[in-house]
DNA sequence: GTGATTCGGTACCGATCGGTATCGAAAGTA
DNA sequence: TACTTTCGATACCGATCGGTACCGAATCAC
């Protein structure tokens, strides 16, 4: 009997499923947290913006609770460490990418922020999400440049790594919108580089 | 014809309202909101916590939006600008203010941010809470200490004025406790310092 | 073709919620 | 006493939602 690859094995006889229709479920979902929050993310109200029926949504996660936990991990964060050249380049290059490319990221943790504080699974694929890589690349930059000399070896590292995320998701989540690029740049001259050196 | 008190021709005939009932509907709604979010906050369950019909929450308010509103802007912020004679006493106190005393004004915002987004109303007196007083508070610690010559002139007032509640925010609602004693001097010693001299 | 599965769509069910109306008792004023 | 309002409690209504079941059409393996 001849060997069967895994990818024929894991297959089933039938209609196999639409990548495309699992990837908009969850933007949809993403999309309706930010624009109705948790309650108004009705099951209906996915379908009808996924463009799919509701029976796709639950064969695919039993419950709704399963499903925002989906979406919100799959929300990706970028946890690329900057390397500009300098140091002032670096930091505003990682402060800014908390403050803009992860606006959508920030508004969906705004928007489900009641609900982490009561449902376990949910608080720690956000924490994941946030306190994660962004923090170990803000930590990456800092450690880098002590090496170098240029920030002193007893600086705050973890305090700064993590107040800068924590400052631009409170920005985010109390105005509803992106930190002004002028503002991150006036956050890390005024407060992180003085902290540092 | 004998004149009349205001108090007296604002008097209704008829059984007086309990004072107690208004207030104890308040706090319970600011519990509910804390412990189980907007959606979980139903006029059923606060007027079991307030022990009370629920025909005493609709006599007072038309509906749950505007108790939700009413619920927010009890919420008491003391805008006290603290004169510990030392500057570093100053920002320690103020900041403390913010991450401890304030522990239930940052839950209870954490619990409607997401409706914030979406009611007018619940944001202008959310603002008012939060953005208001605090801010100016702090402000007003910096810049008496700019007259006394141990803050520069030029140094980034509002930034660090708006920079420390967004930053307790952001932290209590994140991790759902309030901030440790010791992580609030450490910022004002290596952020908050730093960036005013 | 045959069978299995997914597709979008719909009908249905039980539970819950916001809001209204009403009740008898209590607590005030005139 | 007569009247008015608040009190807690309850019944009720319409709407909505999560979840289940089912449909005919489409899409795969065999």
């Amino acid at each position: 009997m001849g060997a069967m690859s895994a990818e024929a094995m894991a297959r089933q006889a039938g209609r196999p499923r639409d990548p495309g229709v699992e990837a908009s479920i969850l933007a949809a979902v993403q999309d309706l947290l930010i624009e109705s929050g948790y309650a108004g993310t009705t099951i209906g109200a996915v379908a009808e913006r996924a463009r799919c029926g509701r029976s796709a949504i639950y064969r695919r996660w039993e419950t709704k609770a399963e499903l925002v936990v989906a979406a919100v991990g799959a929300l990706q964060v970028a946890a690329e460490v900057p390397d500009t050249g300098t140091l002032r380049g670096d930091l505003v290059a990682a402060a800014m990418h908390f403050a803009n490319a992860d606006d959508r990221t920030a508004s969906v943790l705004a928007s489900i922020l009641s609900e982490i504080g009561r449902d376990d699974e949910l608080r720690d694929v956000a924490y994941r999400v946030v306190g994660g890589p962004p923090v170990a690349a803000l930590t990456a930059v800092i450690e880098r440049w002590i090496d170098e000399g240029q920030v002193r070896a007893n600086a705050p590292v973890a305090l700064i790594a993590g107040l800068v995320p924590t400052a631009a998701f409170g920005s985010v989540s109390l105005r509803r919108r992106a930190l002004e690029p002028d503002a991150v740049v006036q956050m890390v001259d005024e407060v992180v580089l003085p902290a540092l050196r």
